[in-house]
DNA sequence: GTCTATAACGTGATAGAC
DNA sequence: GTCTATCACGTTATAGAC
């Protein structure tokens, strides 16, 4: 979110560690979208990636940064946007079912972290400069902020509805029953006039 | 959600310790309201309760348990079913924004600690004893289902924008625009047939 | 001088003895 | 009801290995 993730400190050198924080990386970036951020402990990090746990801390300043750096850099919806405007309802239902069902867990497990404020602050950000921003500066017509926030909102319910409160009837629900349905649903939401 | 808040186990005795239970769930619901689950200790509570920690966890099974009969039980939207089906998105609409604006945090809390297990199942049966099920019921025509499952999900959003990622736009937005756009758009959702 | 391992510290929830 | 112990966790201090 806020710096490259594996330029090291000083591009002079090859940086000998790079390899072992790619590996607390991998393991870490899989606990925490199975198990979550809190029944996830350093530990558990530190063990799957064979090293010691000591070092998680060291090389990435807490467990929450660890979190933000791995999962949160999952969160991307940037692509949702990319394509013609007249049809983004669609493409981004479509988005959220496929991500959901090729087992992308991030958007849940942030959600669910977001009691910590630096999560929080990284799940506001994506939301606001990935969706709300270039959204709004998109769309024609009056109202174009009210219209994109509202959007937004419908889109992350969805997504909520899916990995966050898990319910079931859409999670196995035909998608392209969900498609047809809320895809329309946020693209009226677009719209200038609602008719 | 489970069990009426201050009825005493036996209502031959006056129970002396009903009224520490009862001061304990205030200061427990104002800290896990204000401050969240995680940043509320036991201690903290039972500062604010004028009570020894330990009497915290003897009265509450856990911190999470107390957590879910306090926040948990001020989850309720039973109200927004109530009324004609046909003004229900308009209503729902009104009905969140009413709260948020009243500085009811609990559904934000509950998200936010839903990766507790317990916390989870609590968020999860609300929605779906109090939304998806009646108004699946109360839905006449095809996809039933869909719909009302559809609608919660949009339903959702919207809180989830006010008070888990908190949009600023929409916190301070005019209400009347947001419910007239937002509250169209739940309508929508529940028409049998999409025009 | 940079990377890693060992051993502790502080804190928080919780359980059991009194 | 209260006191105290326990256990797990994130984190840090320190010192050894390259």
């Amino acid at each position: 979110m806020t710096a490259p993730p594996t330029v090291p400190p000083e591009p002079g050198r090859p940086d000998r560690s790079a390899a072992v924080k790619a590996r607390i990386r991998g393991s870490a970036r899989e606990r925490f979208n199975r198990d979550g951020f809190e029944a996830t402990g350093i530990r558990d990090i530190a063990a799957d990636a064979g090293v010691n746990p000591a070092l998680v801390i060291r090389h990435f300043r807490s467990k929450e940064h660890l979190f933000i750096e791995t999962v949160g850099a999952d969160a991307s919806w940037g692509d949702v946007l990319d394509g013609p405007l007249d049809q983004i309802g669609a493409r981004a239902v479509r988005a959220i079912l496929d991500g959901h069902r090729h087992g992308h867990r991030a958007f849940g497990a942030i959600v669910r972290a977001s009691g910590r404020p630096d999560i929080h602050a990284t799940l506001k950000n994506s939301i606001t400069r990935q969706l709300s921003e270039p959204l709004e500066a998109a769309l024609p017509g009056p109202d174009a902020a009210l219209r994109a926030h509202l959007f937004c909102a419908q889109f992350i319910g969805l997504m909520v509805a899916l990995s966050v409160y898990d319910d079931e009837y859409l999670q196995t629900a035909p998608a392209e029953s969900i498609i047809a349905r809320y895809g329309e649903a946020l693209q009226r939401t677009l719209a200038p006039q609602h008719p």
